[in-house]
DNA sequence: TGAAATGTCAAACACGCGTTTGAAATATTT
DNA sequence: AAATATTTCAAACGCGTGTTTGACATTTCA
């Protein structure tokens, strides 16, 4: 990869810094940010173990240049739908939770940003707070909107919030859950391959759960085998 | 004189081992195994850095002995609910839901098992695969049996398989990203002293959802915005 | 008792880590 | 061409890690 060139040559130069960038976000996908080594990130990237050091002062000042590198790479790939005018609420919701998948399950970015996501999760660094305010909240806000216009007054505030988390979860499950559904389920991929199945199961489960939802929500059970507010048999509340 | 047991075992012996678990199921389910170091479990545990090899092999082996004991406890202390006959599958689907949000929230139990299975799948080590075996796929049989009652013959496996992973997925949000909405929602709690609703909603939206799931699944779409299986009105394919 | 077995401890070992160093190699400017 | 700035590199530094060591304390039991 290097030897058409000289090692100093300005095309070189510039792609020390950019090879680093593409090997630390590889290194970081894969095993994290603590686990990661600038060895190892040094040594894919074909640089010297000082790379990181001069070209970005530290490991975290990298971590945090790849951490805003990837989401704007997935988000300018796979942006949020447009609000069009005309657009049904159920289509809305539908390109939402398409486009999250993309971006957290996108083959062709690596996976990157979902992995990256999901470690950054379960391990906090630093940069979540920053990523938290422009990133997250914003998608949480895309997406109560489009909620609130679901349920069209039908549920409060706190319903409506815990039906974003309903959908999201379901989301990130694929991302955060791959090493167990892997051994669970051998032999079947949920990669951006099934994106159309996942897009197509999520949506029509979460639509069928929202507008089937009851107008008030029912005070909670206390004891641990009590009854449902579920309805009976036969009562299908697709109220449509 | 002694019973047959040829190795000295007063209680006063065993304490550190007993301690040394304590301890490393704190940091364990804080930190994930690799960032906990054996110097601050032996620390918090009171005893010398040399205790966990002298006592269990190794920091490995004294994992694995903490993930095993561990889901003993939250098994033991929230099992799954027993098969009552005369129960509808929406109750036994409420019952597990709560049990499962207990396991993995529960405050009493300091939320280690939830803890330290959610970074287990985001980090596998060695033990996943044992831990697959003999408590995950388990739980995701119940699970499945459950929805198949619930589906009535409405939906093929496949279809089955994907409802469970949106019930676990939903159970597993308030685990894995405890950091994200601590951040995004700052004074809302989501631990085990939100049981109740937290176990109320899951149930009535995925309830919802699977009596209100069509009775043949629709066909993939394939266009990144096209419509979704549920439009009443106004439908137009975004054109972009 | 006394010797063997068992548990504890401070110290040290071997290794991998992020980072720094100072010189060498290369680009750029004067 | 000379001088300066930029980038690379092998080597090493300082530190934290899991683990081992060997002396010492305690318990067991003939």
């Amino acid at each position: 990869m290097r030897h058409a060139v000289t090692q100093t040559d300005p095309a070189h130069q510039a792609a020390t810094r950019r090879a680093l960038l593409d090997a630390a976000a590889d290194v970081f996908a894969e095993v994290g940010f603590r686990n990661a080594t600038v060895r190892d990130i040094c040594r894919r990237a074909g640089a010297n173990v000082a790379a990181v050091s001069y070209h970005f002062g530290d490991k975290a000042a990298l971590y945090t240049e790849v951490l805003t590198e990837q989401s704007r790479l997935a988000y300018a790939k796979y942006p949020n739908p447009v609000p069009v005018p005309g657009l049904t609420p159920e289509q809305r919701f539908q390109a939402f939770v398409r486009s999250f998948l993309q971006r957290v399950l996108s083959a062709e970015l690596h996976a990157r940003h979902g992995r990256i996501m999901a470690r950054e999760m379960v391990e906090p660094t630093a940069a979540l707070d920053r990523l938290v305010a422009e990133a997250i909240r914003p998608q949480a806000e895309l997406l109560r909107g489009i909620i609130t216009d679901l349920l069209k007054g039908r549920a409060d505030a706190e319903t409506t919030r815990l039906c974003g988390m309903s959908v999201v979860g379901q989301i990130l499950f694929y991302c955060h859950c791959q090493p167990v559904l892997t051994r669970l389920f051998p032999g079947a991929k949920f990669d951006d391959g099934e994106l159309d199945r996942l897009t197509a199961h999520i949506t029509a489960f979460s639509l069928a759960a929202i507008h089937g939802l009851p107008d008030q929500p029912k005070p909670a059970v206390h004891a641990p085998t009590t009854l449902p507010p579920a309805a009976p048999k036969g009562s299908r509340p697709r109220s449509h």
